[in-house]
DNA sequence: CTACTAGTTGATAATGATTCTCATTTTCTA
DNA sequence: TAGAAAATGAGAATCATTATCAACTAGTAG
């Protein structure tokens, strides 16, 4: 049904399905967990070793751009996709020695952001927040 | 007395307190608000001409790890620093159409942050929290 | 005060991630 | 099925930042 959603952006976008696309679309879903543009562009070359990066790079932008993946950022200059959940919304907590990273959701941390914004005059659309520690095997 | 701090930080790592570094600082100093090293460089390159970029750059760094500066980052792939203050922590807001920016202390929210990561079995050492939002002016 | 030594500087090359260019190829619609 | 519009792959370009290295200082031991 990702894929339905992928569809349905495209074409109201006068963009087109290509084989890329949706190869890349699959190994995006199937990799679960935070993915780099890079790092799928290893993935999908494995299976299609035709494939080219700038198309990996592009398409993973429309993926953002269509809601179904979201960018975050550890402080690397990398920036990486995860796959949005709407239903969930969540943050992360990465670990400074091991880089480790556990994500969790705040209700309570996100109403406080929600008032805190209105409170400045700002109508809140989304946030980035990472908790920066040391976990617990690394103490 | 920022720049005491800066020369015992320096003496402490047996670095050396040059005309450049203490211009640089300066203009930091002066700036307030979030600078990139570039900003920065364009700042002292204007009253010395001679300056090197990769000074700056390479200063700046030290400002932060000698606790002066913090690193700030909305999103653009650009490395930002403004002044530490330690007595008071801040996060930030900004506006996703004229890109005005507004910093906030919200005691509340640090400290369930606290607790989440404690709960998820994490000393928390710092975090970074950027809300994005619309602000009154541009709705 | 001088001379040394380790650290610093500026210029420039290099890097790494990402984006652009463009000729060729493919999709989709009429 | 043809044709227009968009997409692709290869490689060049970009942007911020970092590394390299020979020439130059700051701080210290004499």
């Amino acid at each position: 049904m990702v894929e339905q959603l992928f569809i349905k952006y495209l074409s109201g976008k006068d963009l087109k399905l290509t084989s890329q696309r949706r190869l890349i679309l699959q190994a995006f879903l199937e990799h679960g967990g935070h993915v780099s543009s890079e790092e799928l562009y290893d993935t999908v070359k494995a299976d299609t070793p035709g494939i080219g990066q700038a198309t990996v790079y592009r398409t993973i932008k429309l993926l953002a751009d269509a809601g179904i993946a979201n960018e975050v950022s550890f402080g690397d200059g990398v920036i990486r996709y995860e796959l949005n959940r709407e239903d969930e919304h969540h943050d992360h907590i990465v670990c400074t020695k091991c880089s480790r990273q556990v994500e969790f959701h705040d209700p309570a941390i996100e109403d406080l952001q929600l008032k805190q914004a209105s409170r400045q005059g700002f109508t809140l659309q989304f946030h980035r927040m990472v908790l920066y520690g040391i976990c617990r095997d690394c103490i």
